[in-house]
DNA sequence: CTGAAAGCGCTTACAG
DNA sequence: CTGAAAGCGCTTACAG
């Protein structure tokens, strides 16, 4: 009495292989689509998969074959859209590899980020792509390689240790971004960076400084705050009625970039007339915002592509020599910037 | 000679028995946290676990105990932050119950969201929360379910069978945007609904136009276009000379918001002014534009969380009752939206 | 090209 | 509270 069919067990290789009159190892290389059966035989195993409704068990093969078909992805923070395109990008390519992508969002704490990494180990994981937090120690990437994890760093790296990474190169946006600003005229130049901090952090500062060197330009202030449209938007105002400020900013991001553009515009500073700002990463907003905002781009997509390429090859060779890809940046325009008041 | 040292196998629970001096079926017990062992002995084995490196298997532990502690969640879009703040909070939730969450983003193709249901339930997902693609067949859910598998449907629901949903509900910000409008003396309104067919496009429309007969409106225009900027940019120049075009627009979403928004302005038409604008969703850009762009407010991390319970809930009782969640919605005024000209 | 046996690392009853 | 045996569903050698 009473339908107490529990969750049905469902069908297994062995079933299959009764329906279809063959060894479980047949139906196995079947499954596997080795060339080593026929193509009656493997017909008749295919029928048989359809027939009894049979759904491969990846977690079983895996525990024989000692690989999950899984690997796992650590952001920072999902709700940056930038991340969400490079998430895109990563899961087109391990998709197509046929494999399934654990997602994990450490919201820039290297503790939580830890903790995933156990949770990912424990799911045997075959590889793992990290952005890591910003803060993350030097012994981060070290550990997972002794613990014998291929390990892919996107973005940001720690540690300076031989890993393999996928990145933008910022040097190309920032000169581009530099010799604009001092082609229109500005010799007072301002750099406003995140206090969070990782390599990108140090990669765009010191590209700053190395453009303004190379088109002679001295920065004439470096100011460092937390990365929130509120806290740019705070720093605007006080530089609304200052002497002396500059007459040019460029930021560390398009979160600072556009926060400073709020902050101006609502204190009477017109961007691109009185003042002239300069955004990174190119997000969707620069372009809805009046004007609209200059930034650097880059493709966050295409560095999710050679992300995940290079995991599938670590995983792959895990001897392999270490590889660095950068994917260039370049400056955007837009009417944020425009000539120094005479 | 050369450390061809191969992927070293690690650890067993076998390993860590024998290093306690038990035997593997204690090992176990300590490792679930089971109150039946002594604590003498699980001190002995939880030293031993750290002394041999040992990390749990979860794909072996879940072959013999039939669920994989993983689930699934398909997302139509990861490039919109709105989505990535609901996977954040539902990975809040699944991470908080010991388990991993595969993602999958089917870029809104009904055809790519059935190749990932079939991967997740060959890695064996305990559930599966989905927001279906629009398009996607009404055989979806019940098919989900003839399979065994809990499933939860969040932000859009297919089909209209039994099934858990966490979505939000449009009416209360909807009301709100049309009674504010009313309020202002506009009674030439249009409403601009996206070209994807989900249940959200479905209510926000059945609630406009519920709203406006509340309040004695007419809508003078209903449009459809693709959600993109530059789709709506182009409808906001048609609209900006044209004779009796309505003097406020409520918008699918606020992309297209946003959309109208550029396109308008750059027409020499100034919201708030000559045109009254409501955006839906209220994502952080509404608050970047130039004047402000009004929207209906929701919770998506919210959503998230409580998407995430009922799937837990759903996985521990299969035959509990359907449970249809929303959250509210209300409507955030900005200066996009002001009197209608006299 | 196909089949019988062993084993991946765990948990589940079942005895004690 | 602890131990010995069987089994989850697959793949891997090894024979034929």
């Amino acid at each position: 009495m009473g339908e107490k069919s529990a969750r049905q067990t469902r069908p297994t290789l062995m079933d299959v292989a009764k329906k279809a009159g063959v060894s479980r190892a047949t139906a196995s290389l079947v499954v596997r689509k080795s060339p080593l059966v026929g193509a009656e035989t493997r017909a008749a195993v295919e029928a048989a998969m359809i027939d009894v409704g049979y759904v491969y068990n990846v977690g079983a093969a895996g525990m024989r074959a000692a690989r999950s078909r899984t690997i796992g992805v650590i952001i920072p923070n999902l709700s940056n859209p930038f991340f969400g395109v490079l998430l895109a990008g990563i899961d087109r390519i391990v998709d197509g590899a046929g494999l399934a992508t654990f997602i994990a969002h450490s919201g820039e704490s290297p503790a939580k980020q830890d903790g995933f990494v156990t949770r990912m180990r424990e799911h045997g994981v075959d590889g793992l792509i990290v952005c890591p937090a910003a803060g993350t120690g030097d012994d981060f990437v070290p550990r997972l390689k002794r613990w014998g994890m291929p390990v892919v760093e996107a973005l940001r790296t720690v540690g300076g240790g031989a890993v393999d990474y996928a990145g933008m190169d910022q040097r190309g946006g920032m000169d581009g971004a530099v010799a604009r600003l001092a082609e229109l005229g500005h010799d007072r130049v301002g750099f406003v960076t995140a206090n969070l901090y990782h390599s990108a952090h140090d990669e765009r500062l010191v590209a700053f400084r190395a453009a303004m060197a190379r088109h002679g330009l001295q920065a004439v202030t470096e100011i460092e705050i937390a990365p929130t449209h509120a806290e740019a938007a705070a720093l605007a105002a006080r530089m609304a009625g200052a002497a002396d400020a500059p007459t040019a900013w460029i930021c560390h991001n398009d979160v600072i970039g556009l926060g400073l553009h709020w902050g101006f515009s609502d204190h009477g500073v017109v961007p691109g007339r009185d003042v002239s700002l300069i955004g990174f990463d190119n997000v969707a907003e620069t372009d809805l915002v009046r004007p609209g905002l200059a930034s650097v781009a880059t493709e966050p997509g295409e560095i999710g592509v050679l992300a995940a390429r290079l995991l599938l090859r670590r995983i792959e060779t895990p001897d392999a020599d270490v590889e660095i890809l950068t994917v260039p940046t370049h400056f955007v325009e837009r009417a944020s910037v425009g000539a120094v008041r005479g």
